[in-house]
DNA sequence: GACGGGCAGTTCAAATTTGAACTGCTTCGA
DNA sequence: TCGAAGCAGTTCAAATTTGAACTGCCCGTC
């Protein structure tokens, strides 16, 4: 095994930056969220989805891909958002042994309550934080790592 | 309430890419630490700031402050190190309500062991992906927005 | 037609994480 | 000098997360 190649200065302090920022923009918003909307983090990506999808539904696995988690981990947040009336889970009437998470009334009324609150804290902590050449670059370069990786786990 | 200013393109896409990329960086090198070193990442994390820090020891609190993570936690994965022998405890003499966490022979043994693979693989996912003018806006955009949250959290 | 493999989700137990309450000790301020 | 307030860690119960095993049901092949 040959030497390994450490970080230089400058790319220990883009992963050191790049860590922290992720920990503790986390830990922002999942206080902010559960504060002022009552909600996991978890929850309200669930939510952001599903109202983005067409019929505000969504199968469990385009779930579990969009919020990068374990299968089971969607069928927990969704039983418990389904407790809060948020979600339904409805039959996918052609594959047997799909079901789809679908938005209610109630769940797209709590999403829109707690939309704005939640972006004004998103801007406050990184957006906002940041110039447009900044945000461009962001967006590239992590865009980049984040499509590798899809791809990578996909395989 | 006036009208909230959503995300444009531009911001939006820096926003998912920063979620998305550390959602799945955290996952790869979850699963790196987990299968070549038999750590999880939090218990990889603790052993390289005690091989960082003076006497190769550093207060429960300090590690906490440095984990990005609450004080019980702490307490939880110094316990889970110590079972494995690679870190110890000893009382502060000074502070008589402090606690040293101190890494073992046996500990630093097995950073050293785990090290290497752990950086090549922070190398292939994030990196070596990336130009040295990305490396350098990431480093200096997220590292601003790490330290006014540090900063907000101790306040 | 029957069987091995897959797929989509669920279930389960185990590990982890969290915040809140608690322990002991110290240090002020009145 | 007393007591309120704080600090450093721990403990505890509750919530969450994970991977592995399991359930049914489909498909293609022989």
């Amino acid at each position: 095994m040959s030497e390994p190649r450490w970080l230089d200065d400058l790319e220990m302090a883009a992963w050191q930056g790049f860590v922290e920022a992720g920990h503790r923009v986390d830990r922002a918003l999942e206080r902010q969220l559960k504060d002022e909307a009552g909600l996991s983090h978890p929850q309200y990506e669930i939510l952001v989805h599903l109202s983005g999808a067409p019929d505000g539904e969504l199968r469990m696995a385009e779930l579990a891909e969009k919020l990068i988690t374990s299968k089971s981990g969607i069928t927990y947040q969704v039983a418990q958002l389904e407790k809060l009336g948020l979600v339904r889970r409805r039959a996918c009437p052609d594959q047997p042994r799909g079901v789809f998470a679908v938005l209610t009334e109630q769940g797209a009324i709590r999403l829109r309550g707690a939309a704005p609150a939640h972006v004004e804290r998103v801007r406050e902590v990184l957006i906002d934080v940041l110039d447009r050449e900044q945000l461009a670059v962001l967006a590239e370069a992590l865009g980049m790592v984040g499509r590798r990786l899809r791809a990578h786990d996909r395989a």
